[in-house]
DNA sequence: TGCACGATGAAC
DNA sequence: TTCATCGTGCAC
């Protein structure tokens, strides 16, 4: 498998969060590897976006947004779940993707369908905010075989607030994948 | 310093 | 449809 470069992430946001789509999360924590295949993602197009947290400005939780792209983005929802992002375009540009859904490929012993339990099944927390995905223990990369999938695209989950941003199609995950949360 | 509110998930 | 549960952001 292939780490994916900083360059990667140095795009589009929305060309970004399609393509990870088949990707592998990659995790290690104490001694365990833990892979999951992407298949469901969310794009947030920065500060403009009422969706994302960026829109908030820059604030002592967002400031990762705002950061160089390639590094996870990883904060607290409810009071009980985190949701991992990942970091997107020119440093200030404050983009990111949501990883929604990841399909079980090694030491994943749990539901993955959903933010929440995507990061629990991979031991995601807190900690890892703001990690640079360049790193050894915890990074993205690309597959060995390129299987090829339909993208389905539909609007983001949980964002009614934001207006007409909630109804743009900014969610994508691979058809016909029973792993994704919600069709 | 206080308080309303989520980029959720599971139960009822 | 309701609830568990708490960090964040913004109003006093």
């Amino acid at each position: 498998m292939q780490k994916l470069s900083r360059k990667f992430y140095d795009r589009d946001t929305i060309t970004v969060a399609k393509e990870l789509l088949g990707k592998y999360l990659v995790h290690h924590t104490h001694g365990i590897e833990r892979i999951g295949k992407i298949v469901e993602v969310e794009a947030y197009l920065g500060p403009h976006d009422n969706a994302a947290h960026s829109a908030k400005g820059l604030t002592d939780r967002t400031k990762v947004m705002f950061g160089p792209p390639g590094h996870a983005y990883v904060y607290l929802i409810y009071g009980m779940y985190y949701c991992m992002n990942v970091v997107t375009e020119r440093e200030g540009h404050a983009s990111a993707v949501l990883l929604r859904a990841v399909e079980p490929i090694k030491n994943i012993d749990q539901r993955t369908q959903g933010p929440g339990l995507l990061c629990k099944a991979l031991a995601i927390n807190k900690q890892l905010n703001a990690h640079d995905l360049m790193s050894d223990n915890f990074y993205i990369a690309a597959a060995d075989d390129s299987a090829r999938f339909s993208i389905v695209k539909k609007p983001r989950i949980g964002v009614d607030y934001a207006g007409h941003w909630a109804k743009r199609l900014l969610r994508f995950y691979i058809k016909g994948n029973c792993f994704v949360s919600k069709l």
